[in-house]
DNA sequence: CAGAGCATGTAAGAAGTTACATGATTGT
DNA sequence: ACAATCATGTAACTTCTTACATGCTCTG
């Protein structure tokens, strides 16, 4: 039986990666500031719910990749969260995971797609089309001008798959 | 506070829809054949690990989205599900959900790509160098020509997304 | 001074994961 | 006869979700 304890070198997930990434690019940070990082996000998947990032960030510190220390100045508590050297190794190693980078994910167009036979024309045209407009009106993400290139380039090359598709459509 | 009940019309998980999916796509299936095409998928988040599968077809079957029956012919056990008129409007309810449809769902590569800057150049770059070689490497799913279509598709996109990536690194 | 936003966290429940457990059938 | 695969399922555990709970600080 496995059992996860601080020494074991266990691949991060994503959340915890992203989690260590977010305070690796700002130096030091609050859970709330991961929590609303992640929120900005236009996937589900990173939904930044209190309930999943505050008892991430306690394992992250318990297996002493993170360390914290009291920051707060007013009478507001207040906890930042910094890499440590395990921390920092165990980011870049995930980082480099080529396994889990290459994973296709998941994807709820492409999985619809997979069906999308099992719908009338109309139907599937207008979903495609649906989604091609929310997909336009996504808002760009933070005020982190690297990670907004990063998903306006996302954003353009869905767009074109979904122009691709509709020509397939007919 | 929300119970699920049988008779709720919560919208379905992605799982939920791709399971309906499949048994729709081939008229009744059992739980393994359901598992067998998630396993199939070039993603992680579709394993088709039977904990996930089997109560997973269990409750949609007490929603009275699928209804199974004994199909064995041997000593073997064999149960299989079919949709019943609930469940096809489920389904194809969860089929036309724009708003699940658009979500970003979850991409390790892009995850990745937004901490690409904490990376040094050739790291960098070696790992989309990697990720496209296993992208190509990719098993095409299925024997069902539709769905290998999109995933050929999909494929093309996501190898021309590395491709443009690689050309910005410079 | 009220309301938005900062900041912490927990409790109950849902739904995955791995690993186990069992046995039938088919192909070599 | 043996292994692989078909076929069912469960048990313990992990980690998410939603909703609750508390209180501080800044802005209009």
């Amino acid at each position: 039986m496995h059992v996860k304890n601080e020494s074991s070198p266990y691949p991060l997930t994503e959340l915890e990666g992203g989690a260590l990434g977010v305070i690796q690019r700002v130096g030091a940070a609050t859970a709330y500031q991961v929590k609303e990082w992640f929120s900005c996000s236009p996937s589900g998947y990173w939904s930044g719910s209190a309930g999943a990032v505050y008892p991430l960030m306690q394992r992250l510190e318990d297996r002493s990749l993170l360390a914290s220390r009291n920051a707060s100045e007013t009478k507001r508590p207040k906890r930042e969260f910094r890499l440590t050297p395990s921390g920092e190794l165990a980011f870049s190693t995930w980082m480099r995971d080529v396994n889990q980078a290459s994973d296709a994910g998941y994807d709820p167009l492409r999985t619809r797609l997979a069906f999308l036979v099992s719908l009338d024309k109309p139907a599937a045209r207008s979903l495609l089309d649906e989604v091609e407009l929310k997909t336009r009106a996504m808002a760009s993400p933070l005020d982190d001008d690297y990670v907004r290139i990063i998903h306006e380039s996302w954003r353009t090359m869905r767009l074109a798959w979904i122009a691709e598709l509709k020509q397939h459509l007919g």
